[in-house]
DNA sequence: GCATTTTTGTCACCTAGGTGACAATACATA
DNA sequence: TATGTATTGTCACCTAGGTGACAAAAATGC
């Protein structure tokens, strides 16, 4: 097992961590923060377990990947020393997104997150992470989809790709959610990335199995049916 | 063309804009945000345009796109009311990644990103987007990595993922950059969501391409190939 | 140095989804 | 109501990439 490495504000500056902070910023964080040797293999955190950690890799590589419709684990980035990671715990309320591993033997420091943003920033942590959560909260919810596509068919992307619709554009409706939107196939196809007529097709299909409901050119859509096609029944969000 | 909205603090309310704020600050920010009237189909920025505005949409559907290899504009992500969009001016010297364009008539309101940071959080601009930066930085690379994703084919994505690589594992060398990492085509393969016989054949011909040499187990990669093959030839980043 | 395990290379074959072409609708505008 | 345009539906056919199987080569352990 490797030594133990030191850690002072001349290891951070060399990580190039936190290059805006001042040396007394870091040299605070340092005494709040916490070193761990992880072995190859071992898990930092899996999804769904809540988010009450940042993570400051200081050597190894580390591994972030998501479990896809069909139970296998994909990898979404390898994390590099000097990077932050497990960041969901900036956002109020937050689960991990992704399981994080350790690709190789690593040293890690971590932190809570309210310690970490008030030696950084002048600010209670309530408010940095609500407005964290106001702003690049979408940035993340569309990372989550565009991973999860990785992993996914047509099928289940377009079922996704309502389900999102359906969150942002839709009004409640005797028989579903109904999207406010006039939406053409052409347009499905180059949010999910695919083909129009294999749309269409798709979509015929999700109508024949009566999780869509086409009234004119608005659309009825039933999350529930649609959770299920994407793989994601059981999870939340 | 549609009446001019309201915007007052009930009316931002009601967007579920900003549902951190106060009601004084939401004031504030209003008496600094102008609004535009944006007809459809025109063009509120272009990728890689200056970061020099946030934008909050107040109605209408706004589209996020990028453009492929192949030049055509693949749609992003659809933002809806209430919804704040061009947040990377959030972060220091960022330049537009996606372009923006009204899918329907909107109307948007816009603000300096420094007066929106300092008018809803009590802290200098430079301190917040340098934490920004720092912070969910990585996730914004990951996000635009994929969305490049959705447009390529096997080929353009292994170089997308190796360039990336390089810039997180890479070290000079005098053929080019050593990635100093010990990776299987498995790993590769999981990186770019493919199976690991087409990564070894492709991996091959970029091989062959002279993008890349094979030194035992260590991969040296010739970054200005790469970018070229994945299509980024011209871009900066 | 030899045996075992991992990784790489290369097949042949299969499938999801792309492409082009066209008819059938639906929608919009005069 | 008629007519032109945009959208949808459905083909047949093609291609990128998946899959399984197996041999060759490297790495690793003993």
């Amino acid at each position: 097992m490797a030594r133990t490495p030191v850690l002072n504000v001349t290891t951070i500056r060399r990580l190039k961590a936190f290059p805006w902070a001042s040396d007394r910023q870091i040299q605070r964080l340092l005494g709040q923060m916490t070193l761990h040797h992880i072995g190859k293999r071992t898990i930092v955190f899996n999804e769904g377990a809540p988010s009450d950690s940042v993570y400051l890799l200081i050597s190894g590589v580390v591994k972030l990947s998501l479990r896809s419709p069909d139970e296998e684990h994909v990898l979404v980035s390898l994390i590099s020393p000097g990077e932050l990671f497990g960041i969901t715990s900036l956002m109020p309320g937050m689960y991990r997104a992704f399981r994080s591993e350790a690709f190789s033997d690593c040293w890690v420091s971590s932190v809570e997150p309210d310690v970490f943003v008030t030696t950084l920033l002048d600010i209670p942590f309530g408010e940095f992470s609500s407005m964290m959560e106001g702003t690049v909260g979408r940035w993340f919810a569309l990372l989550y989809r565009y991973t999860r596509f990785q992993s996914s068919n047509l099928h289940q992307k377009l079922a996704l790709a309502l389900l999102e619709l359906a969150q942002k554009f839709g009004v409640q409706d005797a028989r579903g959610t109904m999207l406010i939107l006039q939406l053409t196939h052409e347009d499905l196809a180059d949010l999910v990335g695919a083909s129009r007529q294999k749309v269409t097709e798709h979509m015929k299909e999700l109508e024949r199995q009566q999780y869509l409901i086409r009234d004119g050119r608005k659309l009825i859509v039933r999350p529930a049916g649609l959770r299920e096609v994407a793989g994601l029944a059981l999870e939340e969000r």
